[in-house]
DNA sequence: ACCTATATTGACCATTTGGTCAACCGGGCG
DNA sequence: CGCCCGGTTGACCAAATGGTCAATATAGGT
């Protein structure tokens, strides 16, 4: 299977990997049209000639990030659970853990979207993902709020959406400034712990 | 007072400020000796006299952010909580709010970390600022511990003090990508729904 | 006025980068 | 075989960048 596929495409995708390795060792700054091709062990003029200009490299190459990277994906084991905070936890959880294996791709998508704050078209694309994101958590809010309404008054499912993304930034990032010392079970118990019980 | 300040001085300080605009709005990636000359109204050549090269102009900018950027400081109002528990509420809340009103810093502090992932003397300068940011939550974390020992079982007050960091850069991120949505009021009321009373 | 140290500049250089182009190659097909 | 066409290359170009340097302006002290 897929090996009848046409020649260019599988040249696109050895550049594309090639430029995802430059990408991870000198960051979005250090990739180079030439660095791309001497990864890929072809002549710099083939590069361009596959994919135009450089921007259309980072742009495959963010659209192969964001591919990686935000993809939200309930699995059944989740869906099972009866109450929403628990489904909520578990996807918590699960979305913890899955970007704290990743960090290389957590650090190009965070260096893709410093980037998109100047440039138009990076920065619709990740805010379009992003965007999708919180959507997708939006849906396990809007459970939580008619479920437990006392505990959330005044707060809106679009508001505990936005927590939940930026929750798991804060943990993406804190996972690639400190890989020894994170721990996902310490990190919610202390959360747990630490905003629980206030009111 | 600060006028007898010497001419070099004031022009460093010209010079950072110029760069200091030129990183906010060309990011860090865009910041070019000739950039931040054309932004203070001198040559260019004046620039690296006055800096050497152009590494030490970015160390004093990283400097220049760090200064304002994670400085912690606890005021009387914060100490004069009784129970630990507030004092962490209230400190939580003021970085908050100090972080969602300077993105600018904030947004240049994130593309320096990342930096820092490939420069050894960024990296390691920025590891030892979020080392120094740690180690103020850690003080706090460790009477929470005494104070309530129950709600914290297996906890420590490293793992505190990270996860609060963590918290804090979520924050900021959450405040960058989607300001006119960010509510710091909503954003805790909506965690402490979300996390607490589970156990 | 002169002299000196500092500040400042424009010209210049080597390197890197994105991009173009003509030439070339190799296989499929008439 | 010869032709053609997608793939591939090296040479080349213009622009930008970090950095150097000699020449000059300027201010302050004597």
């Amino acid at each position: 299977m897929g090996r009848n596929r046409k020649p260019e495409e599988v040249r696109r995708e050895q550049i594309l990997q090639a430029a995802f390795d430059v990408a991870g060792r000198d960051g979005i700054g250090g990739l180079t049209v030439r660095a791309v091709a001497a990864a890929a062990g072809i002549s710099h003029a083939l590069v361009l000639f596959h994919f135009g200009r450089k921007d259309a490299l980072v742009r495959a190459l963010l659209d192969s990030v964001i591919g990686a990277t935000t993809v939200l994906h309930i699995s059944d084991d989740i869906a099972r659970f009866p109450h929403a905070r628990d489904r909520l936890h578990a996807l918590l959880q699960q979305e913890m853990a899955r970007l704290s294996h990743q960090p290389e791709q957590t650090r190009l998508f965070l260096e893709f979207w410093a980037m998109g704050a100047r440039e138009e078209a990076i920065g619709a694309l990740i805010g379009a993902e992003l965007e999708r994101y919180r959507s997708a958590f939006r849906a396990i809010m809007e459970e939580l709020l008619v479920s437990e309404p006392v505990a959330f008054a005044g707060v809106t499912a679009d508001g505990l959406a936005a927590v939940a993304v930026s929750w798991i930034h804060g943990c993406a990032v804190q996972a690639m400034v400190d890989p020894q010392h994170f721990d996902t079970d310490e990190y919610l118990t202390a959360v747990r712990g630490m905003i629980g019980r206030l009111a």
